[in-house]
This record gives C-alpha cells, sequence and structure tokens, in this order.
DNA sequence: AGCCAGGTTTGGC
DNA sequence: GCCAAACATGGC
C-alpha cells in the first residue's frame, strides 16, 4: 500500500479495499452517496469525496489529520491477507473472504452507528438506507462539497430534543421514542465513546441499557463504531449461515452469537461480515443439503 | 397479497 | 429463564 498527499487529496494505492462493496453494498454503513463514479458522504463530522483510481483510491479533502482518520476508518491497518490465511480451518469462511476481496469492515463513529443500528431492527437494507438519509436530512448538519450538499447525523442533543412525532413523520415508526430515548442517554453522559477501551462483555452489558438496543445492535454497535473485532452479530442471515454451515442449531440468536465469537476468535466480527454478506445475496446457498460432502468440501478446499 | 426484513420490548408462565 | 405477540413500514 502506497499513500501520497498532494494539496487536498490523499491518494491510497495498491490497497486491496474495493470502496463500493464496502460502503455501498454491504449493509454495515447507511448513507453514501453515489454520483458519477464519486462516493460521498459526512463521517464524524466531515465531508468527504471518495474515488475510485486506477490503482485504488483516493480522499478529498484530505490533509495530514483526515488522512490519519481515514486510514482508520477504512481499516487500512488490518492485514485481511493474514485473516485470510488464518481460516483455512473453516472452508466456508474461506469461500466467503474469496468471494469478496476488499471488503473490508469500516471503523464508524459509535454515536452514527448507534442510530443506524437502531433503525436497522427488524428491518431491511433499502428501507433502512432511506430511514438514515431521512434522520440526517431532516436534523443534521448541512454541508456542501463539489456543489453537492450533503448531511451529517444530529447531535445527540438535537435528537434528544426533537418530539417524537417529527420522527415518526419521517417513517422510523415504533422506532422513534428509541431513538429519542438513546440521545437522551447519550446526551445525559452515557459512556459511548469508552466502549472501546472496555472488554467485550463489559461494553456490551453496557449497550443493553439503551432503548431500542438488544444483543444484536450491541454487537453491531461494538463491531462498526466501538472497534470490538470480536463482536459477533447474528441476525436472520447469520443465524441461518451458522446453522447450515456449522451446525449449530441452539434456540436464541444470543447463544449462536457466543459460539461464533469462540470458535472464530478476536476477528469473529470481520469474518461474520463476509458471511453475512455472503448470505444475503445468495453467494453461498442456505438450504438444508447446500453443505457438500467429504469429498466435495475437500475438492472445495 | 402476503411474507419478510442486519430485532427489541413487554407481559405471561 | 423461556416463549409469544406486538410493534410501523415498505420491499419484493
Amino acid at each position: 500500500m502506497e499513500i501520497r498527499l498532494n494539496r487536498d487529496t490523499a491518494y491510497v494505492l495498491d490497497a486491496v479495499l474495493d470502496v463500493r462493496l464496502t460502503l455501498m453494498d454491504s449493509a454495515q454503513v447507511f448513507h453514501w452517496t453515489e454520483h458519477e463514479g464519486a462516493f460521498y458522504a459526512v463521517i464524524s463530522g466531515r465531508a468527504l469525496c471518495v474515488r475510485i483510481e486506477q490503482t485504488g483510491f483516493s480522499i478529498a479533502p484530505c490533509d495530514s489529520e483526515t488522512l490519519e482518520f481515514a486510514l482508520d476508518y477504512f481499516d487500512l491497518r488490518r492485514d485481511y491477507g493474514a485473516l485470510r490465511t488464518a481460516c483455512e480451518e473453516w472452508p466456508v469462511v474461506a469461500r466467503a473472504m474469496d468471494m469478496l476481496p476488499g471488503l473490508h469492515v469500516l471503523n464508524q463513529d459509535a454515536w452514527e452507528a448507534l442510530l443506524a443500528f437502531i433503525l436497522s431492527a427488524n428491518n431491511n437494507v433499502t428501507r433502512i438506507r432511506r430511514l438514515v438519509m431521512a434522520l440526517c436530512e431532516a436534523l443534521g448538519e448541512r454541508f456542501e462539497l463539489d456543489g453537492r450538499v450533503l448531511y451529517g447525523f444530529p447531535s445527540p442533543e438535537t435528537l434528544a430534543a426533537t418530539p417524537e412525532s417529527l420522527l415518526r413523520a419521517l417513517g422510523v415508526g415504533y422506532r422513534a421514542p428509541y431513538l429519542i430515548g438513546a440521545a437522551r442517554a447519550v446526551a445525559g453522559g452515557f459512556p459511548l465513546n469508552n466502549l472501546h477501551s472496555l472488554p467485550y462483555e463489559e461494553a456490551h452489558a453496557e449497550l443493553l441499557k439503551l432503548p431500542g438496543v438488544g444483543d444484536k445492535v450491541a454487537d453491531c454497535v461494538l463491531l462498526f463504531g466501538c472497534g470490538h473485532a470480536s463482536a459477533f452479530p447474528v441476525d436472520v442471515w447469520v443465524e441461518r449461515m451458522m446453522k447450515c454451515w456449522f451446525g449449530m442449531n441452539e434456540r436464541g440468536r444470543v447463544r449462536v452469537s457466543a459460539r461464533g465469537r469462540a470458535l472464530l476468535g478476536a476477528q469473529a466480527g470481520i469474518l461474520q461480515q463476509y458471511m453475512f454478506h455472503c448470505a444475503r445475496t445468495g453467494l453461498i446457498p442456505l438450504e438444508p443439503g447446500a453443505i457438500p460432502s467429504a469429498r466435495g468440501a475437500a475438492a472445495q478446499a
């Protein structure tokens, strides 16, 4: 990987990051937009434009401080090649990683991840994106970049003071009081930005205190917003994947999550993201009977 | 038209 | 502790 910083644009070359897959198609972040081959969003209060270049991608506007931020945000310091090598003992995980080269798990802002995944509950990806965008447009700070208008996430204070009726008018439905309750907690001192440095179990228990946050949303916030790579969110797709390919038949996704973490280790959540995408998009089948025979498994590996 | 979606909450055993 | 039902909304 080679990094150049020219004027206000950073170039990251020879990095295996699939920008479109990671920002637009992976359902870990919902507020990037694509326009004329470039990707735009406001993240952590910065309006950014990311472009795919010949041998990598560029970030603008970017100074040295933003570049450091971006290296973290795009998870460019993790050795995904080594992670792939460590997956040989789990053929379906290896297969998922091989099918999605350049998929990274972003390191998002914890508050932004919290809002997005409260909205994700019992919802589909298309509508989650609509709701996140609507929330930002209605209540977030307005930015302009390259003549395009962008919106950040609302602050905890803003959201805490927003009438529930306004949120319902945006279409968030019964999640409106969850958003407001979580915002009031954070505005009132809930230690959202300390969860990075807590052990997984403690950070998870803390998040469960927030309204609208159960085990699965907590794991998403920990994985996508708090640097907890071992957090293993289990939604309907990952549950089907673990049932079909690992024979996990326990009742309750909490048990599946615990087993996934125990089995796959410190970066279980990263691996989860590959399996989730393969399951959700049909790249890997989930019907009983999809599991290859011993002969097939050997041939596949 | 009807089932489903990156679930959580609540209330009843 | 476990389970079922309710919850808003719209995608497909």
